[in-house]
DNA sequence: TTGGGATTTGTGTCCGCACACAGTTAAATT
DNA sequence: AATTTAACTGTGTGCGGACACAAATCCCAA
């Protein structure tokens, strides 16, 4: 019965209309040059079916070498951006068999590789498009400058620029994320407690984003006027600087949490909580990374939050290429959820791949 | 410079092996009728380049209307089927552009309208594969017999039948997801609390599947030996004699905890503390209902876990689709994250559509 | 009325793969 | 040696859409 549902093609509404294919094309993509009556056949046509173009046809013809240039910072020192790497990887292997050709950059703070410059690298093959971890604002906005002038689309992910005009932004909400890690900490709460936020790593001066994840933190607090002492602090990620000052923090009895917002740096501070037997205090910090799970399993780490690097890289290219490959409409912003990740699902975590 | 990566075809093998692409065709699909020699040269450019054949192409030329089943029960008495079939719509509407058909059936658990009967009348369809949810063992077992007598691959999520072959199973680990919901019960344990595992429904004494949420929950406290009192609890559905079950185990004041396995059922439970002044009772259940939302947001409900119906069955029929269509290998079986659902993350998993 | 430019329309080709079918060659039979 | 049979190989076409280019039509001025 539902057998031959004949998907309406160009050459159907062609013969129904009574012109010829180029006609149908013109109209469907507005290229001009058509009659009023043609126009009005086909419209006519048009308005009693709904066409829906066949994608794979669509893109099968299409300019193969599709070309996309990836920016994220240089991940050989920071575990998180492994994981981002490894999202581009498994995009790079979607994609790739499409004609969709990925090239990652990497840049650090400052000198020859820089964010400006290696964006100036990469915009010398002329992608056609780009995506973006925009991690150092003022650096970010020349870049996007001349994304706008050179009229390549974008999409960004990790941190937001609102301002611009991405096609996509792909992350989490920030704020809410510091109130989760606020109602994880209050979850075996004691009245005179101290709690910690912690911003460690030489990105902190930059990373203004860092703050939104402590005003959540603190939101959470006022909300629920738990009568906790929550104070702050900035670290370096130098080796020494870092430890003394756990090291110091720890020695305080009353502090029972400690939030830290940098996901790289929470693993150094439970191996510090565990040479000092403080295990009693509750840590919490981001994301999935091999010492932090290593931590978790034992039990030193309380929760992580996880911020799913490696998806957001995948989906940020993935909209991009179906953006330029199918045409498709992409989410203007995609907030990712925030995970729990404690000792019971880890496992369920780690065994899924990509998701 | 990296512009022309030119991917490889078929065209560009036959030209390297110095024979036609008809020859190279042959060997790629091994349809025989190809001479050693040819066999041999083909084969040794094969093992020299990687050859990835380009999906879109070779989907283009192929049977359109491709027919998928999907087999669930009715999603009209509960709601976490509602869920299940806002994903069903969800993949229809993406793989409606490729020429694939999905077609629905509901099932009910016996009459004209049981597993059996719905799954005869969706195969008279003669579908090209199958996805079903296959919550009722020995009905789910006889349909399966048909399926490989037939010859149709099928997916199944939700509930798993390992001893049957499936392309494809998606769901969770339900003993560990138990363990975790020990986790979760165990943040403010203490010394003396009762804990009580509730099952839920008409559907428990079909259900073993449930136990297993059970047996993990209770594998969590052998395993940390906390000195908990775990009871267990199965009950109908039927609104009296649920209702009169709780408000009894409610006036036990040694209780500080309920698990409740079937995710419609926590919001009554909820419901009833909330009557009875009972939101001591640390309450976690499974799924982001609405009714569970709102007794979360109320605090009444501490966590639930996230069995992702939706995205179970997008997966699934995606799965069956892109073996069907594009020959893409599947995994075997697809075991979805423990997600945390609680007061602070809520948002972020609801407006994030499906992830 | 005709020429010439502008506008409109139709046809053909390519994208990469799958598969049907015709064509070629070699071996086997008479 | 001629002919059948089998084994192998190459060519051609279609899938649906995009786009280039050729062809057809129109309009207006000379």
């Amino acid at each position: 019965m539902s057998n031959s549902i004949k998907n309406i093609r160009i050459k159907d509404i062609a013969q129904m209309a009574g012109v010829s294919e180029g006609t149908v094309d013109r109209v469907l993509h507005n290229r001009g040059n058509v009659s009023l009556v043609a126009q009005a056949k086909v419209n006519s046509v048009l308005t009693k079916i709904h066409y829906k173009p066949n994608v794979l046809a669509r893109s099968l013809g299409k300019v193969r070498n599709l070309k996309i240039s990836v920016i994220i910072p240089e991940y050989r020192f920071d575990p998180y951006w492994g994981e981002v790497k490894f999202g581009i990887a498994q995009a790079q292997d979607e994609w790739n068999q499409y004609g969709v050709t990925i090239e990652p950059f990497y840049y650090l703070h400052d000198g020859n590789l820089s964010l400006e410059q290696v964006a100036k690298e990469a915009l010398k093959a002329r992608p056609n498009g780009m995506v973006l971890a925009p991690i150092f604002y003022p650096q970010a906005m020349t870049v996007i400058a001349s994304l706008h002038e050179m009229k390549i689309p974008y999409v960004l992910f990790n941190t937001n620029i609102p301002e611009s005009k991405p096609l996509s932004f792909i992350g989490q909400d920030l704020r809410k994320s510091g109130r989760l890690a606020g109602q994880l900490m209050g979850l075996d709460h004691k009245e005179n407690d101290e709690l910690v936020v912690m911003h460690i790593g030489e990105s902190v001066k930059d990373s203004i984003y860092l703050m939104e994840k402590e005003n959540g933190f603190k939101e959470f607090y006022n909300k629920e006027r738990h009568p906790f002492k929550i104070t702050s602090l900035n670290i370096d990620a130098s080796e020494k600087s870092l430890s003394e000052a756990i090291v110091r923090l720890v020695k305080n009895k009353n502090i029972k949490g400690l939030f830290v917002t940098t996901s790289k740096s929470v693993a150094t501070v439970a191996s510090i909580l565990l040479k000092n037997s403080r295990t009693d205090i509750r840590l919490i910090g981001y994301d999935m990374l091999k010492e932090n799970l290593k931590y978790l399993k034992k039990g030193v780490i309380s929760f992580l939050i996880n911020q799913n690097p490696k998806r957001q890289a995948f989906v940020g290219i993935s909209h991009m290429a179906n953006h330029l490959l199918f045409k498709k409409n992409v989410p203007h912003t995609d907030l990712f959820p925030l995970e729990v990740i404690m000792q019971e699902n880890i496992d369920s975590y780690v065994s899924s791949g990509i998701h």
